[in-house]
DNA sequence: ACTGTGACACTGG
DNA sequence: ACCAGTGCCACAG
């Protein structure tokens, strides 16, 4: 059985090394998919959601390259929508469809700012 | 290995 | 409100 026992223990240290990544990533995509037609998050709040704190950037990465994602639902901080020209305008056009308001070129957070329950994936750190 | 780039965030003028 | 500078993570060249 020793072939077993080695087998198993070259599967946990692969897992060690290429786990995490993979996990958040799934994080992430559950949280942007659990964000209520109404409501937006920004890019850092998602990835702090995750348990992935400081990863807005990879937040961005998925969010263009996962699909079925509500992807419009998710803006920079403040509100303030980060896309450019036509696609720009395909996600204010969405948000407004679904009753999200703006105040002036940003979207009111005030109101449709979404406030992720206490999941625990793992502490997002401090700063 | 180093540099540049990105749908970012935060701080400080 | 607008801009730099800095920090951040991952990936392409």
């Amino acid at each position: 059985m020793q072939k077993k026992a080695a087998q198993k223990r070259r599967a946990t240290e692969i897992k060690k090394k290429s786990a995490s990544a993979d996990d958040k990533r799934a994080h992430v995509v559950r949280c942007i998919r659990s964000l209520p037609a109404g409501t937006v998050s920004s890019y850092g709040a998602v990835a702090r959601a995750a348990g992935w704190a400081r990863a807005a950037r990879q937040v961005v990465r998925i969010l263009r390259e996962a699909q079925g994602l509500p992807w419009h639902r998710v803006v920079g901080s403040g509100g303030a929508i980060r896309l450019s020209g036509e696609n720009a305008a395909e996600q204010k056009f969405r948000l407004r469809m679904e009753g999200v308001t703006f105040r002036g070129a940003r979207v009111d957070m005030k109101k449709h700012e979404f406030h992720f329950p206490n999941l625990k994936f793992g502490r997002g750190e401090k700063r």
